[in-house]
DNA sequence: GGGTACATGTAATCAGTTACATGATTTA
DNA sequence: TAAATCATGTAACTGATTACATGTACCC
């Protein structure tokens, strides 16, 4: 079990995966993940299965691992794994938040491109965020009992966020700064 | 000169501002990175002279260095750099934007945690959002000038985007999800 | 019964982070 | 002149990504 390595964000998803859908598979939490937090901290899914090891380790998860077929390996969380958990969701954030965004980047170095380039690009990334808050009210729909309350807050967020982006590339597709 | 390496994000970053800004030493890429382009995507100092001497490897920039006292490191664009800049600068964006936010995490999985601590962690984070619109105006009013107007579209969206996420974090610490 | 999509992992590599270290300036 | 603070890096480690690989179920 041996104690004490860094947990990253990353290790806190896996974690309170385990934690408020119980004991599952790596591709049972890959599976979670791609519907939920997934839309705003992901990694593929071979972390997932690093993670998950790592947790175990570390004595915060349990691991077993069927004897037959598939031998697929299921990940209990452990009573110290609901210590850690319970431990960081009371401590304060510090960190700022942080957009990843590849479309801003290259918006912040328009000027060493086109307008014409730049509005192109506006028009498109307008539309996916466009789409994908269509996505959103769909799943906000389907979800309504099954999900927590602060999953269901979570995604409220991820509306509005696409809101506010979309909008955002449209008017600089109408009006590309130069 | 060793051509081809992955050139990621970061490295765009450092390549960009090589192009706006022209020849900068590490340290200069690392201020002017700070009050921009690092509100979005930033990195540590170390990185800007791994990345510097991986584009100058790489044929993208030039490397000079002093000969005497502190032998700093200056770098240019080179023409290469600049061919490579702007073909990923007319490459439309792929990938989805993220949202790296630990307290949207931390919201997420509130279910584990009481509503209290939920309450009060929204009103922490309501009030480091509203400080940093703040900043975010008296920045807009101090660059007007010498900012380019791309600069000025980025940093309208994150006035738009702290205004938009304050006022999540107020109505979540008014009235938790349970 | 052959393809194709889903399921389940491992291995290699490297970008990014953390930590350390030291040289110049300013300031009290 | 001592102490901060700013400037400028290097070294070590590891989490995260990329790429590969194979097993199983389904369907046409």
């Amino acid at each position: 079990m041996s104690d004490d390595l860094r947990l990253t964000p990353t290790s806190f998803v896996v974690l309170g995966l385990l934690g408020v859908h119980g004991p599952s598979t790596p591709y049972d939490l890959k599976a979670l993940i791609s519907l939920s937090v997934g839309n705003f901290w992901s990694f593929p899914h071979s972390q997932v299965y690093a993670e998950a090891a790592r947790l175990a380790q570390a004595g915060l998860a349990d691991e077993e691992r069927e004897t037959e077929g598939r031998r697929r390996r299921s990940y209990t969380i452990t009573p110290a794994g609901l210590a850690a958990l319970r431990s960081w969701l009371e401590t304060p954030s510090d960190g700022d938040a942080e957009i990843r965004d590849l479309g801003l980047l290259k918006l912040f170095f328009g000027s060493m491109t086109t307008p014409g380039v730049v509005s192109a690009h506006a028009r498109e990334v307008a539309e996916r965020h466009r789409s994908q808050l269509a996505a959103y009210d769909e799943l906000a729909d389907s979800i309504e009992e099954d999900a927590t309350s602060f999953e269901q807050a979570t995604l409220e967020f991820g509306r509005r966020w696409e809101r506010m982006v979309s909008d955002f590339w449209t008017e600089i597709a109408d009006n590309p700064p130069r």
